[in-house]
RNA sequence: CGGGAUGUAGCGCAGCUUGGUAGCGCACUUGCUUCGGGAGCAAGGGGUCGCAGGUUCAAAUCCUGUCAUCCCGACCA
């Protein structure tokens, strides 16, 4: 395609509200444009990358036996209600009724609805076990929608869906998938970790992410370059700093104490003030857990993880609590909150529960205790691992240093069991004529995003950098002077042999001088430049490589080899 | 959903304090000169100043409401 006839809306300045790179450089380079917040059109070049990442997709899923099919984007409501999800996705799911009133829903996800089509397809053990997959749109109505494709309303997901008939058959697949995606984004030039995962509101037993690594990422991932443990954030366990330090002896117990903190709310001023460490503070956070107040415990200088209070709770909604019901419960000011004489659930970190004569807050404004002890002073309902992970953390497989880096999610596998099969009443046939159902195993991967995630990890100064398997074109064939016969003759017919040979060229005859036109190839980050300048007369073109910006003077037909080679 | 900020031409912004009917840069159109890393000169086109009320002789500017967008947090496969 000649440049002249097509639409590249490349941007000098950039846009006020993109904030991260691959928002700012994928606006500017003309790949996508803003409907509303959270969603977006592909123009042709960014089309021609989504294009691309999807074809790598299918081949690698090809390979892996999974077979390809798709449905509708809108959903009638009885899929979701039968599993329950129609409430637990909430109003993160776009809603909608027909004309005679019926509930209808854009598809967030597929996971009732890829069983209700095995049960009514799949019917033997014969079958089983088999994958089926789709490349689809999805609506979720995020409550906060950002970075561009990094989080959008309506995106691109390729959503896999095993059936198996047993757990055996599940890790087969699993497996399957797993290699699958690892050639995927192998491909895709990025550089990527398997993380273990919570598996949230999909349920299941067990599940993986695979991460982009990426300070633009909105996961924090926790690993161990010791043992290659590595793990979401917030499914990492932490384990007790020194095991021989936690036998707790009453002897040295101190008294407890009431002193007054006028003001002192949170943990620096608290801590300042009575001249301790905030190791040596234990903040009591209550929340609201579905219809029930419960306090948690965690250090000082510690994050309380909501994913593991979630998971030990079992509550669908757990929120904070607001600062009315904290002073109602605990008859104080927030920031006073302490467990003693508290008259909820408590529940322990584990850390928390092998400290000693610790500061808690007194239940009563501008006071705090100290030398608080447990089961002297208060008694816990549980003790569990309920903090977040950091830097430093021992390792929970080896005992080794945790790091800690952010990460974007392109890829989720779940192994889901039978959840959604029973749900569904998917069933097949086994060897014995008996019904059984059906052992689920879901598998996502991010297609809009990890178009943002490449281009979070190959960008420069001068724009994007593409992959040469995912770049929306191989090759620009660039004459300086377009007025001048020879050299836009022999751009011409570099073009043509490229596209003969089946290279993906554009030839940029656009009536700019060379300068912008540089600018706006680096921009859009085509990988191989060929310009053809003066030295034309001695058949010598330039050969130059977006990723180095190496350049190199070549005879035509060398250059033109030089692709071939690079390409094919 | 809580906190903060911003809405003026396709993009980036000024003007608003102190009301007087809209401007700059880029982009776009035409012409001339240029032509190897975002050219110069000249002449043009394009805006109900987010929207709705209100105050006023007069509102981009002041007041009220509303909508949208972005950021932080919360939340989330």
């Amino acid at each position: 395609m000649r440049t002249s006839q097509m639409l590249i809306p490349t941007l000098r300045e950039v846009p006020a509200d993109a904030e991260i790179e691959s928002h700012k450089l994928l606006l500017r380079a003309g790949m996508i444009t803003k409907l509303v917040s959270g969603i977006y059109s592909f123009l042709p070049l960014g089309y021609r990358i989504l294009m691309k990442i999807e074809q790598i997709i299918r081949e690698e899923m090809a390979r892996s036996e999974a077979q390809e099919l798709v449905m509708s984007a809108l959903r009638p409501a009885e899929g979701y209600q039968s599993s329950g999800r129609w409430d637990v996705f909430g109003p993160e799911m776009f809603k909608l009724k027909d004309r005679h009133g019926r509930d209808f829903c854009l598809g967030p996800t597929h996971e009732e609805i890829f069983a209700e089509v095995a049960k009514s397809t799949i019917k033997s053990y014969k079958s089983l076990p088999m994958i089926l997959y789709q490349i689809q749109t999805k609506y979720r109505d995020e409550r906060r929608p950002r970075f561009g494709l990094m989080r959008s309303r309506e995106f691109v997901m390729k959503d896999a869906y095993s059936f198996g008939k047993d757990a055996n058959d599940l890790d087969i697949s699993y497996k399957s998938m797993y290699d699958a995606y690892c050639r995927i984004f192998d491909r895709q030039g990025l550089d990527y970790m398997v993380v273990d995962a919570d598996t949230g509101a999909m349920g299941g037993s067990g599940s993986q992410e695979f991460m982009v690594k990426s300070y633009a990422g909105e996961d924090v991932i926790a690993y161990c370059e010791k043992c290659g443990y590595a793990a979401n954030s917030e499914k990492a366990e932490c384990l007790l700093d020194n095991e021989d330090d936690i036998i707790s002896s009453e002897s040295l117990y101190k008294p407890m104490e009431k002193i007054s903190t006028p003001g002192m709310k949170t943990v620096e001023e608290a801590t300042q003030f009575l001249n301790c460490d905030a190791k040596d503070l234990v903040k009591t956070l209550l929340y609201k857990a579905d219809d029930k107040i419960v306090a948690a415990l965690v250090r000082g200088d510690r994050e309380l993880n909501e994913t593991k209070l979630r998971n030990y709770l079992g509550c669908t909604e757990l929120q904070m609590a607001d600062a009315e019901t904290v002073s109602e419960i605990t008859g104080a000011d927030v920031g006073f909150a302490g467990p003693v004489g508290l008259d909820i659930d408590l529940i322990l970190d584990l850390e928390v529960a092998h400290m000693k004569n610790f500061v808690v807050g007194a239940n009563e404004t501008g006071y705090h205790l100290i030398n608080v002890n447990i089961n002297r002073d208060f008694k816990a309902s549980a003790i569990r691992d309920i903090r977040t992970i950091a830097e430093g953390d021992i390792c929970p497989q080896c005992r080794g240093s945790i790091k800690v880096d952010r990460g974007i999610e392109v890829g989720h596998i779940f192994k889901l069991g039978t959840k959604y099969s029973e749900a569904a009443g998917c069933a097949y046939i086994d060897e014995n004529g008996k019904e059984q159902y059906m052992v689920m195993g879901s598998y996502g991967i991010g297609v809009t995003r990890l178009v943002a995630a490449i281009v979070e990890q190959n960008n420069d100064e001068n724009g994007i950098v593409w992959p040469l398997s995912v770049a929306p074109y191989h090759v620009a064939v660039v004459p300086i002077n377009t007025a001048e016969g020879p050299q836009m003759d022999t751009a011409q017919r570099i073009y043509n042999e490229l596209l003969d040979a089946g290279v993906e060229a554009i030839l940029d005859d656009r009536k700019e001088r060379p300068g912008v036109r540089f600018k706006d190839l680096d921009l859009i980050g085509i990988p191989i430049r060929i310009t053809v300048g003066r030295k034309v007369s001695d058949d010598i073109v330039e050969y130059k490589c977006r990723k180095t910006g190496k350049v190199v003077e070549l005879s035509s037909t060398q250059a033109i080899e030089k692709v071939k080679k690079q390409i094919l």
